[in-house]
DNA sequence: ATGAAAGCGCTAACAG
DNA sequence: CTGTTAGCGCTTTCAT
């Protein structure tokens, strides 16, 4: 045997005396066809090995029944959340889902893109990197007419849809929910402000403090990304100030993850001397020590959100009107004891 | 415009009035085409925004440049580490992944077999689903020549590569540990049978109980599955005997979460009424409550070693030869104090 | 150094 | 119902 060897539909034919264009339209379930020729077909196909070669079809049927994936991380609660629903939502409908991972990294995003581009996807769904800010990559695909879908972390270009969920009102409702427990000295770990989630995700708390009079610290808002280290560094600059925070709400699960090893490093006690609100499920935040309280976003909701609209944009061609959904998110309380008065009793 | 836009070789031919032939070339940077043309040639295709067609390209040279892979989860630290190390690996090589979920259902991951297949992707990895025991549908692969390699779940077939981390040895290592510190009533939780993780680990279990002389008290050793669930109800089930042990071997990370729920449910303290050990880490096993003591997985190592492999398989073809790659493993202790003696002073 | 010819395996359009 | 004719966009000989 040699390299790789596959039935082809002329193999078929051949062996039962019709044409390649039968045993084509037979396997498709194309209705041309007899029942009666279908089922020797179908069966001889099984017989044989067949396997559609998708490659040819492709390149034939102008089509490839992939849709393009773009995120900035796999290895993280969120993403690998979110992926998974993508791909159920794309296995229900046959599309095959490409992904790429960009590792927070525009250049390797833009390259990305590139690719999926070259691989003929019918569509495409991305969630930017931190970095990412020139739309320009992004504007290079309308002219190819592909159809494109932001998701989580979104991108100001019109033309293309956007899935989201509310920012804004879950930093708002963390940040409430601090006041309202009796904190007055809030801090803030955020992202990078170019990004969408980091400036609604502090929109909503600079919303929530002004609503209740409680002036910002500027010592106290960090934008310094979205990572582990970023959160831990973060916390730590603030913390070394004169001036210490009682309260943080982090923009992510890594920061937040990040702020409970600053906090073990400088032996500070959760919730006794600083007390947390994250932003983000980790599948675990009820067994961290303590548990944490967070924002919860609707991640398969995200996901398969994002996977209709791409195939709606798909399936209505130019005639598509690109929608901006906004999916709600939930305060979820892990303890009952938050706030100064419950901590210090 | 119209539905989707693609500047192709001959637009590029057409208007340089050369043929598609030396476009192709040029643009591959075959040494056939004179500097002069070349320059022309990848300059033109920069201003009209040509994107080479791969799927033209693939049905021509009857190579697709792509990997597929099936993995029975994503949002699983585990996985979507490997599949991170797998994507990286992939990116510098100029290889793209086409992944595939199993959702650990047998049937789904034969589906999806198949799908890469008719991709024609130049080599597959796989790891099984915890149902999968029916090798027939990998030996089918053998027969299109397709290299295949299996990666932490395998399957005991020959002709394909196998890259597993050293389930027996960790578990032993673990057991080992928990006999060490002076623990005798010991459980296991583990996975199915029929998959080669739960019966190397099973197996690194039992021989280091048999090495130290301590009976394996079959009320506590239960094969349920890998989940979080699982891992609940099974330890819900040992600890509802007349016997109650002192401390688990959880043969996954969700496992070990499972116990923790048990426990918290049943009011049992760790490690004071329940201790463990778990295999795996999430990433926080040091931020849990209390931190877990876990046998870490290489799992970068296993995804670009898989990687690697199914390359050199592709590259070298019948020549190669299947190898099987054993990766060590490594106790990570979360805390001093584990052991009876640590534990009630 | 360049190009003409011949396909890769399949599908769309149209005839019969 | 079935088949013929033409490609899809690219690469691979093999001439020139």
């Amino acid at each position: 045997m040699k390299k790789a060897f596959h039935v082809t539909l002329a193999d078929i034919a051949r062996k039962l005396d019709v044409s390649t264009v039968t045993v084509s339209k037979a396997l498709r379930g194309h209705p041309d066809i007899s029942e009666e020729t279908v089922r020797k077909i179908k069966k001889l196909a099984r017989e044989m090995g067949y396997t559609p070669n998708r490659i040819a079809s492709s390149l034939s049927s102008r089509k490839s029944n992939t849709i393009g994936v773009i995120i900035p991380k796999v290895a993280h609660f969120f993403f690998s959340s979110v992926i998974e629903a993508i791909y159920d939502a794309a296995f229900e409908t046959g599309y095959e889902i490409i992904l790429t991972v960009s590792q927070e990294n525009a250049a390797r995003e833009a390259r990305h893109l590139r690719s999926l581009l070259s691989m003929r996807v019918d569509g495409i769904i991305v969630s930017v990197t931190e970095q990412t800010k020139d739309p320009s990559v992004f504007a290079d695909v309308k002219a190819t007419g592909v159809p494109l879908t932001f998701m989580d972390r979104v991108l100001d270009m019109d033309g293309y849809s956007k899935i989201v969920v509310d920012d804004r009102g879950g930093a708002f409702a963390a940040t409430e929910q601090a006041i309202k427990a009796g904190y007055r000295r809030i801090a803030h770990l955020g992202g990078y402000q170019h990004t969408s989630i980091g400036r609604e995700r502090y929109r909503g708390f600079s919303e929530a403090m002004a609503l209740h009079g409680i002036p910002i610290n500027p010592h106290w808002v960090v934008f310094g990304g979205f990572s582990e280290d970023q959160g831990y560094n973060g916390f730590m600059q603030i913390y070394s100030g004169a001036e210490k925070p009682e309260f943080v709400f982090a923009a992510t699960f890594p920061i937040s993850l990040g702020v409970y090893r600053a906090a073990e490093r400088l032996h500070l006690r959760i919730p006794e001397d600083i007390d947390i609100i994250g932003f983000g499920n980790s599948g675990f935040n009820q067994v961290l020590s303590p548990p944490l309280t967070y924002v919860d976003q609707p991640t398969r909701d995200l996901g398969r959100k994002s996977l209709e609209v791409c195939l709606d944009h798909i399936r209505r061609g130019p005639r598509f009107q690109p929608t901006t959904i906004v999916l709600p998110t939930h305060l979820i309380l892990a303890r009952t004891g938050l706030g100064p008065n419950a901590a210090k009793p």
